[in-house]
DNA sequence: GCAGGGGCTGTTAGCGTTAACAGTACCAGA
DNA sequence: TCTGGTACTGTTAACGCTAACAGCCCCTGC
């Protein structure tokens, strides 16, 4: 079947004659055609389009030249199963809409760049399931390696990140058993710290705002650290209130209106994350409400998109995009070794709510 | 080769027998491991696997216990390549930074969720080098279609685009000519009409804010929609100020306070997006400025995230999701022809921001 | 009894590429 | 002159799966 190529001379007359019916114009193209075009055998036209091994720098520019005449764009499936390497790496994360994990992409991007790997996203909506069918999905495309948001998995799914035989990162949160390797920080520690600092500066009466997700682990373990830290104090939280969905500056607002008409006497607010702890501060400050005198407020992330806001939201950096830089490197095999937790240690921003 | 199977009695004593070496644990499963596993053939698994065909209730379930056992995951990559069908819709976007692709993101999943196609990310960061190579790469994953945003890319892009043979969507903009189909809105329209409105209104001494960035050219087109507009009403421009990167409520913030130090009678600050305009409302804000009687404000994209602060930016719906919705139903082939432009009208929200 | 048709299972032949090896031609050095 | 190497090109056999087809068995209806 190969052996076409030995019957052209004339490299335009063996494509009619080798294709027994009319040939498909808009057909896609295969290294044959292109083969055929430049009269070599598809073996180097395959070297040619991959740099891979000597071929002479005459017969390069002719394979060049019909390639880019003809439009060819390999085919990497075939590629893949040919050579069993897929230049993919899978990130499985929860979700795009907040601000956090498009940074951590940046950082994987980022640090991905100059290998030849390319980042496949699947996002879980912190869904276990369909974290489940993400993960066997990916695998399913025999990736190079896969990160993944958290360590609380489905057994299934564990079952299928062990099975893998690829580098599994566990991102963000380095408070469990990773299945290989983990980068994060430990979010009961800064639930801890933001607490310790809180009650440091003087305040007493606290309550905490945030998500309902069940399953958002990390903010879960931020405010056990937190309430763990209180409970060493002698205290504890004054009042809670929760959301789901919506548009997070705006409930953020609203749950202060509402916590606070409910507990007027409250004078701190630990909120789950930035977005909802600035709508809380917005509030507070239309209120004329003295921040951080009468009441303190405080969140988590770091995000840099509200740095336009008036007074500075006390904050923890969660280390975004180093953590995407660093799992990269992990699956890309540049330094660090694998099957180890690397820990990352977010510092307290005390910004302008905490007096 | 195939043919295996009929020597196997005992389905375990095959498994032996027939791999010559010591088969090694941890190699990744095929089909023919939980064929031999099973005690049928290949393609019967292969039929059990994807539903399809008619197996015996007996089979299947033998068939599954051991694919589960095993913890077998299908290879897709060679799933591909026999079957030549590609489960993936390459998705071409410049960033996942700002708020807007990543709400056209979600119309799509939401769209392609029943239909077994999934959604493949490409970031191209406004680079239309960058975005060559991410169209390139996509394409040589043979993917079932594409969605790329905008109508501007280089020659050999928009070549590959008209070769590959599968549905493309190019989305967010209309105004020029799409290679295939096109899903938008008339950011030129936009411009003017926002335009339209403000003079209506009566501002006069109009100044715009908005990003350097020479390849968003969908922020251009509304800016000489703008221009344009102003001009059939025998004005122009009294100020314009141009940022790139950083964090964009303070960038907002600052670009204002220049512009508003360098010209102190504009009456109006037109920017090219809503985070931005927002840095540019609170300071406003802050510095005592009565919004919207001495001063008005305007923004872009309708971005739901910013809800909660004190006053509404005026601003226009990108109508990204309905976007991201209807690109996708293209490609799956639900309702909408090929080869089509699809307008969709945003709406003038006049938020707090406009007298 | 036998034709015809489901229901179920297996076999064969690729899909488009690459790894591994097999040349061939030519040149340098012994 | 011959040996051994280098530079270049071609051939063969997978990679793991599925389309297409080829059975086989058993049942139904005449």
């Amino acid at each position: 079947m190969f052996g076409a190529n030995k019957e052209i001379s004339d490299p335009w007359q063996g494509v009619t004659v080798s294709r027994p019916p009319i040939p498909d114009p808009r057909r896609t193209l295969t290294l044959r055609d292109v083969s055929e075009a430049s009269g070599v055998s598809e073996m180097t036209v395959s070297r040619v389009l991959r740099s891979r091994g000597d071929v002479s720098a005459a017969t390069r520019e002719r394979v060049l030249e019909a390639a880019r005449r003809l439009g060819y764009v390999p085919n990497k499936i075939a590629g893949a199963l040919a050579s069993s390497r897929v230049n993919l790496v899978g990130v499985v994360i929860p979700s795009l809409s907040n601000m956090v994990f498009p940074e951590v992409l940046t950082g994987i991007s980022e640090m991905l760049e100059d290998t030849g790997l390319q980042p496949v996203v699947g996002v879980t909506n912190y869904s276990p399931d369909r974290e489940e069918k993400v993960i066997y999905e990916m695998l399913s495309w025999r990736p190079s390696g896969l990160i993944i948001a958290g360590l609380e998995h489905t057994a299934p799914a564990r079952a299928m990140l062990v099975q893998a035989g690829i580098p599994i990162v566990e991102i963000m949160d380095i408070d469990g058993t990773p299945v290989d390797s983990a980068v994060g920080i430990s979010h009961r520690r800064a639930g801890r710290q933001m607490a310790e600092a809180i009650v440091a500066a003087g305040y007493r009466r606290i309550a905490f705002l945030g998500t309902q997700m069940l399953n958002d682990h990390r903010a879960r373990k931020r405010l056990e650290g937190f309430e763990e830290a209180l409970a060493l104090q002698g205290l504890s939280l004054v009042d809670r209130e929760f959301y789901s969905g919506g548009s997070a500056l705006l409930k953020g607002r609203e749950m202060t209106q509402n916590l606070l008409a409910r507990s007027p006497d409250v004078d701190f607010l630990y909120y789950s994350n930035d977005m909802i702890g600035a709508g809380g501060l917005l509030y507070c400050l239309d209120q004329g409400l003295d921040v951080p005198g009468r009441i303190g407020l405080a969140g988590f992330n770091g995000v840099e998109l509200l740095d336009g806001i008036s007074r500075k939201l006390a904050t923890m950096d969660a280390c975004r995009l180093e953590i995407g830089r660093r799992a990269a490197q992990i699956i890309a095999g540049k330094q660090l070794p694998e099957g180890a937790v690397t820990e990352l240690f977010p510092i307290l921003q005390p910004g302008d709510t905490i007096r």
